[in-house]
DNA sequence: CCTTTTTGCTACGATTTCAGTAGCAAGAAC
DNA sequence: GTTCTTGCTACTGAAATCGTAGCAAAAAGG
């Protein structure tokens, strides 16, 4: 391929996946970790404890799935319910509903 | 890839939720690898060279880059043109469409 | 022809992340 | 008291990823 016909070379962009100003980026970065997506997909319908979630998600590591609702918690897209376990905010949902693969 | 033809989709063994026989799992392990979800989202608008996909996602390493073409590619989601590069097949941009955020 | 540039891709050590298991403190149930 | 569940941390080996260098083939230019 030699003569790539874009019509206009898109500006340098420098955005290290993680590190970019760009909220869909930063977005697209969160999602794409490991076991985000089964994460929210398991939370989609009701709240579960840190126990049933792990063994929803395959039995995956504990310190993996703390790592990754301490990232969700942070974001507002997941939240920690008294005797209830973890839930999806409101944002979450929104999100989750927008994304429904 | 050093020494590793052509092990599927997935080396090792991820496909935990997928044991059920629920193509969403195998879905959501795919597009929670990382830089997937980065790449769809660079290739949404118009094909883009080995080179310039690279560029855009912030000079990822060349060997992830393949190896998620290569995943990509064994699904049909993406698919290579000549002298235009990699873009969407029209299942990726179906996927894409229902992704939106 | 020949030279230079671009492109797709591989190789490989260094770094980061993940898997897998064990275990502990706190609370509830017994 | 004991037993059970729950949330979570610690640790080690394995795997994925990063970052850079480099090569063969094709194209661009002379």
């Amino acid at each position: 391929m030699t003569k790539t016909p874009k019509p206009a070379p898109r500006p340098g962009r420098r955005a290290r996946g993680s590190t970019t100003g760009r909220p869909i980026m930063v977005l697209l970065d969160l999602l794409g970790r490991r076991w985000v997506l089964r994460i929210l997909w398991e939370l989609r319908g009701s709240p579960l404890t840190f126990r049933a979630l792990q063994a929803a998600c395959g039995g995956l590591s504990p310190s993996v799935l703390n790592s990754r609702l301490s990232e969700l918690r942070d974001t507002g897209i997941v939240e920690q319910r008294i005797d209830e376990g973890y839930a999806l905010t409101e944002q979450g949902r929104e999100l989750l509903s927008q994304l429904a693969p």
